[in-house]
DNA sequence: ACCTCCATACGTATTTATACTTACAACGTT
DNA sequence: AACGTTGTAAGTATAAATACGTATGGAGGT
């Protein structure tokens, strides 16, 4: 945190680049900044400047910040990547994240919070800003909610996976060594406790259970 | 963080909450630790001591600390709990976080990490230790692979969706006002292009690829 | 010992789904 | 103008699922 730490800011717009590097030079750290237009540019860049951390923005022309991310964490494990964007949808956020990105910022927050973020993957933790950190979080509830606990027995349990499985009755039987008629009963039996009207229901029903995964 | 931090430290475990009040000692911060030994224990005890922060174990006989997380998120918002897990497994820490922590260490953790979290969640930031992390990308990853796109007509998509509903090809074809007949050559168009055997294959493809949701 | 739940099994009947076939009008492309 | 795709429709046949029954041996709890 002593030392100066090397940020390269890629991002295709000059005017949002140049307030944040003004913004940077009156931070607590010391930073040295260089700058990107785009992804294709800062991966040339990069060999030569070894910067510590990356601020890279997701909508750019030419490449954009989530392949930049991924070829950068693979070639340089050590580059911390903070996404920058316009946006905290999911679809952004989780795809950063898998590309290696360590952080994630929204455009629309103070710049204290940038301070916080750098500081932060500096330090060698990670920072999500509140907002992303709430849509996981969201994602994670709906998630959850669907995991319940059912009243079916352990060999209703099992059938309900074969018939997931795409097996018939006929097949299940086969497989468990037990009369045709023996699992049509217990599919009747689980149709009755689940409140399903047919196949695709069962199926809805063991997913959102967690008998069957996707 | 120049001020002192008030900690309440919520653990079953004796030797493990006097470990880490002596590690706490020597921390960058200064602290006043108070100790709990299950949640309703915690519970009772907030309100006179209002800490800032709570280390929170979750497997604790008497109230578990997802319960008393949840609990304490919701009386007293200003409170950040970080909890502290012998697993990281996603049951745990997707369940923690939407109780209301605001960090997540695992107890093979270093006692610098749980440093950078206190001082992280104390500066308003939330702290996940990387291995969390890893994990919540992970079942990201698994979420996105799912989603691809369809060579089905919109017609196709249309009968797909409903047959999830659990409509039978008989009352998709009174809802569309079309031939039942032809309900069932759609039906059995879409089941040779998504290479599937039966119903539950039908609807496991049409989740996977987006035309249904849970 | 009694009772309930579970897994097993069978009978019968009806409804749905699956499979293979053909056909044709509308539309867009080549 | 010929061709491919889509959406529509229909015939025939078999397989599977759904919906009612009933019955029995065993495990576990009171």
């Amino acid at each position: 945190m002593n030392n100066e730490i090397k940020l390269l800011l890629v991002d295709d717009h000059d005017l949002f680049r140049e307030g944040l590097k003004f913004l940077l030079g009156s931070a607590e750290f010391k930073a040295v900044i260089y700058e990107s237009v785009n992804g294709v540019e800062a991966l040339s860049a990069i060999p030569e400047i070894l910067p510590d951390i990356i601020l890279m923005d997701i909508d750019m022309p030419v490449m954009n910040g989530i392949e930049a991310t991924r070829k950068i964490a693979t070639k340089y494990p050590d580059i911390k990547v903070i996404a920058l964007s316009m946006y905290g949808d999911e679809c952004y956020y989780s795809e950063m994240i898998e590309a290696g990105a360590v952080g994630f910022l929204l455009k629309n927050s103070k710049f204290a919070e940038v301070e916080k973020a750098v500081k932060a993957v500096a330090d060698g933790r990670n920072y999500f800003s509140p907002e992303i950190l709430e849509s996981i979080v969201g994602s994670m509830c709906k998630k959850r909610k669907i995991v319940a606990q059912t009243d079916l027995t352990d060999r209703e349990t099992e059938i309900l996976y074969n018939i997931c499985r795409g097996l018939s009755n006929n097949e299940i039987s086969d497989l468990l060594n037990i009369s045709k008629r023996t699992v049509d009963k217990h599919r009747e039996n689980i149709m009755l406790k689940t409140s399903s009207k047919n196949t695709a229901g069962l199926v809805i029903y063991a997913i959102k259970h967690n008998i069957f995964e996707l």
